[in-house]
DNA sequence: TACATTTGTTTAAACGTTTAAGCAAAGATA
DNA sequence: TATCTTTGCTTAAACGTTTAAACAAATGTA
């Protein structure tokens, strides 16, 4: 049956024959109530299953203990790890989050932020969606008057805390570790480039390149959506170039595994023909015949940085934000489909 | 900057020298508002920017316009994909929805559901974890006087409307089909027996050998949590048999990756010395080599189902929940992994 | 004893909105 | 003309909390 009536501060002091104002007080460990009170006061609460009203605390408080997170997609192994860290540092401080996700769409984006808002978060954790380009909408945050962090993917223009690993070093370490297993003709299939990260990786790869002096071959640089769809077609793309790849640098798991899959459906031995690494350690990586090497993005450090990035904000009562960039070291896992000389 | 003083409605009603309910009524497009007024109002709200204050009407309204949902864990595709379509039907009413994820723990799930109250969410949504046995938690729910909605994962006990695929007959149209397949010996690595839709698999599939004559062989049926180690692990059991199967059925798709790993790893010819059948149809199962058979579970009406449910309680001003089941059809994709017969 | 301080409480206002009730002015009815 | 209805607004209370200010009683101080 629904639509009992919940039993207020004001359900309590009737019982107890004192102010509602001391109710609140007691329920709050103010050490201006006796003990007695607070006793009988916990007690008469217990009893009559008495729930505090959020709303109205928050309204009157002018502070909601919501924390909004924005991710571009949840079924992904790196951000659920992360918003479950976000989560776990932020229940402690007794904050709860609100989960948003924009499935990559900027038009999503927008009405997360706004719903966010809407809903009077103390905050708003991001990582931004594949198609934003425009910022405006993170800006509605900052006018809000609230943090906004921002990690994985950011953008330097928002002028706010950003955590993440270093993308370009990242593309570097694996360059190095195809270079090492003689590869000649490393090809990328990267994500977008109006994306941060993605353009980070880009940028990493081609520099390592040139590092260890190897050509820079246009075709052999493509953009993806990165998904296990598209790394099939892009994979197929550059089996039809008459000078194939020795090895291929995918910017995200899902993609790899769409690459290895018609790799070995042409019966294309990896690694010896192509090698292959993806990007973001998802969990299948090591399972796939044969695994793929992969680079690990620290989901759980990000999560609890970003967090506490926050809380740090959140403590005080007036702050100003600007870019404050925390990197983390990525940490490259060689795996089958890369090493061509096992121990 | 940090910590603007944000417009209220009393703001618009001192521009305009009208009073705060007056402007109220104007944004509600009440029709005892004059067309003028009206206009007026809009135009000093856009000029001053204001943002309604969501925790001061819901407040007075006594409704947060929030659902909570509460899933296992946001990284499966099927759990994505519902909470994408609970998204979607619900903001098109005007409601947000809060995600929270258990973790598959019975202790996160009471945190979860005590903090969904706390944020005074008008009715929750959920899918429940692999522990948990007691459902007193649940039972809080219904005493706040909000709907429960429960999909996938539920229990008859609740009394509350419950969405989902028919498990039993599913097992049955996978067992028919490897019986199909010539297969004699059908082993099933299942989930844990006390989680409702794992336990009506286990019973479909014993069913279902019985209809077909098949001995029920103890050492064929496995209690699994489904994770793609525990795959790995069963199926290493399985193999371990003097007698062994020569059809594996797998209840999740992610513990059917891990097994496929442990078959492909022996040189195991699959389907032909072990068919392989998977639960979920998880993106990457079309991918792996071979693809896995598994069974799609409709996530996309699943998910708008939950939310129109959902909102025919949240029109009544009073309404009494009991158990009422909305049963979809599942849907067996064949793939190689247990197609000994292509066309 | 007289005054100051501490303790434990109450009173009342406030947070920003919604809404029932009231009321004056304008328009309709007969 | 007198009365009824409609229109367009205002007033004031309410939602459930928190908190500054006030205050009485108890305790301490000299």
């Amino acid at each position: 049956m629904a639509n009992k009536k919940k039993t207020t501060i004001k359900d309590i002091a009737n019982v107890l024959n004192i102010s509602a104002a001391a109710v609140s007080k007691a329920l709050h460990n103010n050490p201006r109530i006796s003990d007695k009170t607070k006793k009988a006061v916990l007690q008469v609460a217990q009893n009559l299953n008495y729930q505090p009203n959020h709303l109205a605390s928050a309204l009157r408080s002018g502070k909601s203990k919501l924390v909004g997170v924005i991710v571009p997609k949840t079924n992904s192994n790196f951000f659920s790890a992360t918003i479950h860290n976000i989560e776990e540092v932020l229940n402690e401080k007794g904050y709860n989050i609100i989960i948003t996700q924009s499935n990559e769409s900027y038009k999503k984006e927008c009405a997360n932020i706004d719903a966010l808002l809407f809903t009077q978060v103390d905050g708003i954790i991001a990582s931004m969606a594949n198609e934003t380009i425009d910022l405006s909408h993170f800006q509605k945050i900052k006018d809000a008057g609230i943090p906004l962090i921002t990690f994985d993917r950011g953008e330097n223009d928002l002028n706010v805390d950003y955590i993440g690993i270093d993308d370009y070093e990242s593309s570097h370490k694996i360059v190095n570790h195809l270079v090492a297993q003689d590869c000649k003709r490393i090809a990328h299939i990267g994500g977008f480039k109006r994306t941060r990260i993605y353009n980070n990786r880009i940028k990493g790869y081609i520099d390592a390149l040139k590092k260890h002096n190897l050509p820079l071959d246009n075709e052999l640089l493509i953009e993806s959506s990165l998904t296990i769809e598209d790394g099939r077609e892009k994979m197929q793309q550059l089996l039809n170039l008459t000078k194939k790849p020795d090895a291929v640098y995918v910017a995200g798991d899902y993609a790899a595994l769409g690459a290895l899959q018609v790799l070995k459906e042409q019966n294309i031995k990896i690694p010896e023909e192509i090698a292959l690494v993806g990007f973001g350690d998802e969990p299948f990586s090591k399972m796939v015949t044969p695994p793929i090497t992969s680079v690990n993005q620290h989901s759980y450090k990000i999560g609890r940085m970003a967090a506490n990035t926050f809380l740090k904000y959140a403590e005080k009562d007036t702050f100003k934000q600007s870019l404050h960039k925390q990197i983390l070291e990525s940490a490259l896992i060689i795996r089958e489909s890369s090493n061509k000389k096992p121990h």
